[in-house]
DNA sequence: GTGGGATGGGCAA
DNA sequence: TGCCCCTCCCACA
């Protein structure tokens, strides 16, 4: 479920296990072999997410470039290794703890150039701290984009994949088809103290769900996914406000998902 | 058993 | 805009 709170638990959780450690990395499925022995032995020093990219630090401006893509997977645990199905393009190991990454549509090498030229393309995060979100909205309000477009702009705002702008739109009973240049700064505001809000709990609970407010807990246990959102991935449904069918459409080369009702443009919130 | 779709993005055209 | 990458899962047979 790659969106940026997953890129972002996976630093977390692998940082745990593996930051400041010497690391066995190899790669069975055969593609990131030259890599994997260039990293071999090494110390990881961090892992650090920066909107859906993760970047492994080994020291000697010699870092991992991973991004899980629509297909990536992590998996992750204590030694021993549980039985492995499938291709795995890297394995790290220590001796308590392994990972295998699988599907993954980038892991590289990558220089200290290579890092900065990333970042350098990667608007603001909601889930970093210091991130600007201003910049964000210097670029949005001067774009006659659609809005539902220019979420999904990782040059605008890093780590907000379809599922999250359909929510987070939703949430803030936005208009997708309203050009950039149409938001209001104060909707801004909102919709990205809101992002932060929905994300990170996206972080703790290692899963995404957007159907209360977030200033309150999450029941504990599963929520059925049928419940966990507004929106997304319930075309001809009723919303759950108003009641009036959801509809869907590509946008950004992706399905979007909204209700012509509660985001009708112009509509205060 | 199978085929289509999925939370992404780079690239050609 | 569409194609490709390339993995897992689920609805449907």
């Amino acid at each position: 479920m790659p969106e940026g709170h997953t890129v972002h638990r996976a630093a977390r959780d692998q940082n745990e296990r593996f930051a400041g450690k010497a690391i066995r990395a190899e790669s069975p499925q055969g593609r990131f072999i030259e890599g994997a022995a260039l990293i071999d032995e090494r110390p990881l020093r961090s892992v650090e997410a920066y909107g859906k990219h993760l970047l492994y630090d080994f020291g000697d401006a010699l870092f991992v470039h991973v991004h899980l893509g629509l297909f990536g997977k992590f998996r992750m645990g204590a030694m021993p290794q549980a039985g492995e199905r499938g291709l795995i393009r890297l394995r790290l190991r220590t001796d308590d703890d392994w990972l295998e990454l699988r599907g993954p549509t980038a892991c590289e090498i990558f220089t200290a150039e290579q890092r900065r030229l990333l970042l350098a393309r990667l608007g603001p995060d909601p889930l970093r701290s210091g991130s600007r979100p201003q910049r964000a909205f210097a670029r949005i309000a001067a774009s006659r984009s659609r809005i539902g477009a220019l979420l999904m702009d990782q040059s605008i705002v890093a780590g907000i994949g379809n599922v999250y702008r359909c929510e987070l739109l939703y949430r803030a009973r936005i208009d997708p088809f309203a050009a950039g240049t149409t938001l209001a700064p104060e909707d801004w505001r909102r919709l990205w103290r809101d992002a932060r809000s929905v994300m990170a709990q996206g972080v703790r609970d290692a899963r995404m769900v957007t159907t209360l407010p977030n200033d309150r807990p999450h029941p504990r246990g599963p929520v059925r996914r049928e419940e966990r959102f507004y929106v997304y991935h319930r075309s001809g449904k009723p919303c759950r406000i108003c009641g009036t069918s959801i509809r869907s459409a590509a946008m950004a080369a992706r399905t979007i998902y909204w209700c012509p009702s509660c985001q009708a443009e112009g509509k205060p919130r």
